[in-house]
DNA sequence: CAGCTTTGATTGACATACTTAACGCTGCTG
DNA sequence: CAGCAGCGTTAAGTATGTCAATCAAAGCTG
């Protein structure tokens, strides 16, 4: 059972499915009439509890008019498609406080000991498809 | 039982995996031990009695080096978006201004003034998600 | 010919995706 | 206060993806 790892990656694609709804100012019972998709279930894959099927991701997109390599990258395709080259430099020291060092929001996730990359990734994905809009 | 609508999607999908597995002369069990997934289920997806998962199809785009979004035009991704459009040139301006103040991801977002409201009251959303693991 | 290997296909058991019907909570309206 | 309406979440069930074991047929070796 090599269950488990992937989780942080689903938990990356539910944030950022959630993050969007809520932006488009929509509750799971509304996108869950628009994708035909049950609004609990919904609920489960924004909290990463379960890995949606290529037919419900092709649904959200289509709902929530997101660009579909964006909400593949997130799905798990970062291995192919976009190639943002995430320059990873090496490891952090794992500053125990974050108390003292930069202030914007880049460097204070990136400074967030309590995430794992994956996890970072996707808030800052997030967070640069804010500033685009 | 909805009988057959989408098998002819699934076995369009099906029948070019076969044809580009064939042409790479590889047997189902070679390909099955290079994207570790079973020789059975494989055979199962190429001829269209099943459609597989994002997993198994990015293990089976790697295997056969397949450009990836062809492989995911044949697994349905053909029709629905629509426009798109996609002006993703890329320039990331990246200029981060930084008011010197407080450092903690809840305080850096909060500060940020491009984001709206509603922006910030998503992004923390996914980030205190991401905490509550 | 028997025996070994490799091929693609099938079966039965299990894990995971997904649905429908509830639940508890918050905010309103009377 | 009761009562409704909306929200997100949970519970229990069904459908589908996936695997380990197995099969019959075809190609070799002796």
């Amino acid at each position: 059972m090599q269950g488990g790892g992937w989780s942080d990656q689903v938990n990356a694609l539910g944030g950022f499915i959630r993050a969007q709804r809520q932006m488009a100012k929509l509750s799971l019972r509304e996108m869950a009439s628009m994708t035909r998709v049950s609004n609990a279930y919904l609920s489960q894959v924004e909290r990463g509890l379960h890995q949606p099927s290529l037919k419900v991701l092709h649904s959200i997109a289509d709902a929530l008019q997101l660009n579909t390599e964006q909400l593949l990258q997130q799905a798990g395709w970062g291995g192919g498609v976009g190639a943002a080259a995430a320059a990873n430099g090496g490891a952090e020291p794992a500053a125990e406080e974050a108390s003292a060092g930069p202030c914007s929001v880049e460097e204070a996730v990136r400074a967030e000991t309590r995430l794992t990359e994956e996890q970072k990734a996707a808030l800052l994905g997030v967070y640069r498809s804010f500033l685009e809009s």
